[in-house]
RNA sequence: GGGGAGUUUCCAGAGUGGCUAAAUGGGGCAGACUGUAAAUCUGUUGGCGACGCCUUCGGUGGUUCGAAUCCAUCACUCCCCA
């Protein structure tokens, strides 16, 4: 009985707080939540053509924000993207052209709708707003005149991104003027977005509490209005490291950028406590099917439920259903128990399909058909390992295999008897580092 | 405008004329163990035609048989004072 209400009146806040997405919110904002549907922004940087998973916490608080009645705004930082942030570490940004600039948004727009109804008809559909476009025509002395008088410079001073960046102890770097403003120009965005779409609430990670609050008291100081703001905890590895990059750099929704293999690899890797934590964030399951799930792992951690699921449920909703049946079959055929001979016995349809998302690298069919050396073919001939003495290196210490069989001998001779289906070898480097040589 | 500190291999950080491709730590990669995990242990971590050769210690020029190390100069960064 009780669990029924729960599951059915759980709100906004409630959802957030149980999927331990809060980190902190400003009082009364459960109030405003209850007197009315609301909308709310949360800012994202255009500066690539694709959103990472970097991004997918913020999109989940849209997407919940959304699911509770309210209409979310997801706010391209055309402008506030080329300052940058003195809280993070990023670096002063670069200027990106517009056509850039617009390109991006339209690709994000792209993504973002797999995740939020932009739909016209619906009260409260979705809408993505560029900050260039009003920013753009702010003059600076209009700039200094309304918005800079109504915030006191020892206010600005306080925020604790400010401070460590002054703090000659902490190491930091200096701060430019530039870097300094930026918490006044996002307040402007959100005081902006206050006046002409009666927005209430700003949501972001937790560095942007301060950025976050200086909006609300301009909004306040200059209008009397009352907006609020929510922010979630950033997301972090249980070992302290920062979350959603791999060597490769960062892990995109683009397929183009990342396969939906090495997506789904991605999600599966998670260690048991993020898993926890991830399956919360990252996913709409309920309440009760999580608890089951954590209760499972519990039982049984080597059959690893929890990250199985995870990665499905994520692999689904950002790629799709097909997409994460081909990422699990590569995974068994590549990690499974599958020896050299059912490598070999693929037909080369099927092969192809699992391979995929590996990097491929062409060679031609004759430099085989003569015979070749192995450090020749992968580090010379193709750009598989960055340089022959790597490739040596991981020879001497057992760590290549060819069609899943270590090789042992740097000087192995390469001819046809390796190839699969007459053109392929898989080459793989440790566990999980596969490329493709295709003989063409 | 004045004074000070600094720029070394992925990062941090030693090195202050030959023994230095450069200590140590972190990170990365690989091996063993395992659950494609964590922890632990081991190896490795500039390039190459490889007991040798080439490129690297902010840029440039110089001193020297020989420089990351000395000199000059330029650039950049940070701190303090005005």
């Amino acid at each position: 009985m009780r669990k029924f209400f729960k599951r059915v009146f759980m709100n906004f806040i409630e959802e957030l707080n149980w999927r331990g997405m809060i980190h902190d919110l400003m009082p009364g904002l459960e109030e405003q939540l209850k007197k009315e549907h609301t909308t709310a922004y949360l800012g994202i940087d255009p500066t690539a053509d694709s959103l990472h998973i970097g991004h997918l916490v913020g999109v989940m608080l849209l997407k919940h924000f959304q699911v509770s009645g309210n209409k979310p705004i997801a706010l391209v930082g055309g402008a506030t993207g080329m300052i940058g942030d003195p809280s993070g570490k990023s670096q002063e940004r670069n200027l990106l052209d517009e056509a850039t600039l617009r390109h991006n948004q339209e690709c994000l727009k792209k993504q973002l709708a797999k995740f939020l109804d932009f739909g016209p008809e619906a009260p409260n559909a979705a809408e993505m707003v560029n900050n260039y476009d009003w920013m753009i025509k702010f003059g600076f002395l209009e700039f200094i005149r309304d918005i800079g008088k109504h915030i006191t410079v020892n206010y600005m001073m306080a925020k604790d991104s400010v401070k460590k960046r002054l703090d000659p102890e902490s190491g930091a770097a200096g701060m430019s003027f530039t870097e300094f403003t930026y918490q006044l120009v996002q307040g402007t965005d959100f005081l902006h977005l206050y006046e002409t779409k009666n927005c209430k609430l700003q949501m972001g990670g937790s560095d942007q509490w301060g950025n976050i609050t200086t909006g609300t008291e301009l909004i306040r100081r200059k209008t009397g209005g009352e907006a609020f703001a929510l922010t979630c905890p950033l997301i972090k590895k249980a070992d302290g490291t920062k979350f959603g990059k791999t060597e490769e750099g960062n892990v995109w929704l683009d397929p183009e950028r990342t396969s939906p293999y090495k997506f789904y690899q991605f999600w599966l890797n998670t260690s048991d406590d993020d898993a926890a934590r991830y399956i919360k964030i990252f996913t709409l399951l309920s309440q009760e099917e999580i608890e089951a799930l954590i209760e499972l792992h519990r039982e049984a951690p080597h059959l690893r439920t929890l990250q199985k699921k995870l990665a499905e449920e994520v692999t689904v909703m950002v790629h799709s259903r097909k997409d994460f049946v081909m990422a699990v079959s590569a995974s068994e055929i590549l990690f499974g128990k599958g020896t050299a001979d059912e490598l070999k016995n693929l037909d080369e349809k099927t092969f192809l399909a699992i391979f995929e998302g590996v990097p491929q690298y062409i060679v031609q069919k004759n430099d085989i058909e003569n015979g070749i050396n192995v450090v020749e073919l992968l580090a010379g001939k193709t750009g598989a390992f960055e340089s022959k003495g790597e490739l040596r290196r991981t020879i001497q210490g057992n760590g290549l295999s060819l069609n899943k069989e270590k090789i042992s001998d740097a000087d192995l001779m390469i001819d046809n008897s390796f190839l699969i289906s007459g053109k392929y070898i898989l080459a793989q480097k440790g566990k999980k580092n596969y490329s493709l040589i295709i003989a063409g």
